[in-house]
DNA sequence: GAAGACATGTAATGTGTTACATGATTCG
DNA sequence: CGAATCATGTAACACATTACATGTCTTC
């Protein structure tokens, strides 16, 4: 009965669980501020096909309303998109998580590089994070009021907490690679 | 003069910067021990594609030997190689890493999900956390020797130690999900 | 002599991106 | 009134996976 959708169908099905109607354009946004840490963002006509796939198999609800002189679609879960999200949670192995993580690839061919080059990589990665950590800081903070057991971002602040320490421990395992290539490279410079 | 080559095209061509010629079936061995933890292992006919960009570039010199009855071809990185390793390493940002994390995925809409069923699932990610653990430990047990600055395993031996802290802030992670759940779920159960 | 590892590839397919295209609405 | 944001899509293409196909060599 449930085709097997891509992860990402589920992902964007997800959002839509939140209780309002979004529209594809919303979506991206929300997706933006919270999927990017955890999943992807996936490019708006990713979105438009996804939503359009989700319609054709029932599992959202178009609603073409007219807005002025443009059409706006905003899209609301069905009852048989709830019940696809939680077979498929209930269902299918989570699966490990894949990591695509460019500054740990160049470290590992770090002897390709000069050393310096490899810390100002490090450096900018530390730069990063900090941004990332300042956004997702932001998203929690947004969440505050609604995040006990029983209110609606519950579970969105459990994983943003997640985030945010996932972010602080990057930045640990980043310091300790600075230090310990300033261990040995380090002494040429006085 | 080097067009853009996809990264993974960079991570065997980084593969290949350790001293010896590989063959294609090797480089999945080793990326399968290796870069799986930071980037990804790509498939068979994934990597002999590669290989053809790779060798058509002029960046990997493919050498066809007999063995018995069958050609076999392994391949070393060539001097242009090396100079566009070194090259896309100095002149293109890392990035930031894109984390695909089910199991977070799964949490953020964990209110669509039974209680029960959430912590099963975060369980058995401590599995595969462990499972993941050991294998990277045997990575880096297989490294001692020859991991000091200077020493040709020294940045494998420095992102192996990165990925197994890694794996360590994830188990407590996952704990911290574990309890926090607990505390409002577990009053049910006495 | 069968099983499993070694070794190499082609074909079909799918997920997802970027580039392109279009137009309305809002705000300064 | 121009810029930014809102809003929706199509087309071309790239990266990568799975399925399929083939055969040798090694080990039990």
């Amino acid at each position: 009965m449930s085709q097997d959708l891509p992860v990402t169908s589920y992902a964007i099905l997800g959002l839509l669980t939140f209780g309002d109607e979004l529209t594809g354009y919303e979506i991206k946004q929300r997706a933006d501020i919270t999927l990017r840490f955890y999943w992807v963002s996936p490019a708006m006509s990713q979105i438009y096909t996804e939503l359009r796939r989700l319609a054709d198999h029932g599992l959202v609800r178009a609603d073409a309303r007219a807005d002025g002189e443009r059409e706006v679609t905003s899209y609301a879960i069905t009852d048989a998109g709830q019940h696809a999200l939680r077979t498929w949670m209930a269902e299918t192995p989570a699966g490990f998580p894949v990591l695509k993580h460019p500054v740990l690839l160049r470290l590992l061919v770090g002897h390709a590089s000069e050393p310096a080059r490899t810390r100002e990589m490090l450096h900018d990665y530390l730069a990063e994070l900090d941004r990332a950590r300042a956004d997702l800081g932001d998203v929690r903070a947004a969440l505050r009021g609604a995040d006990s057991p029983g209110e609606p971002f519950r579970f969105p602040a459990l994983v943003a907490d997640w985030g945010l320490d996932y972010f602080a421990a990057e930045e640990r395992h980043t310091r300790q690679a600075l230090a310990s290539l300033d261990d040995s490279e380090g002494e040429a410079t006085p």
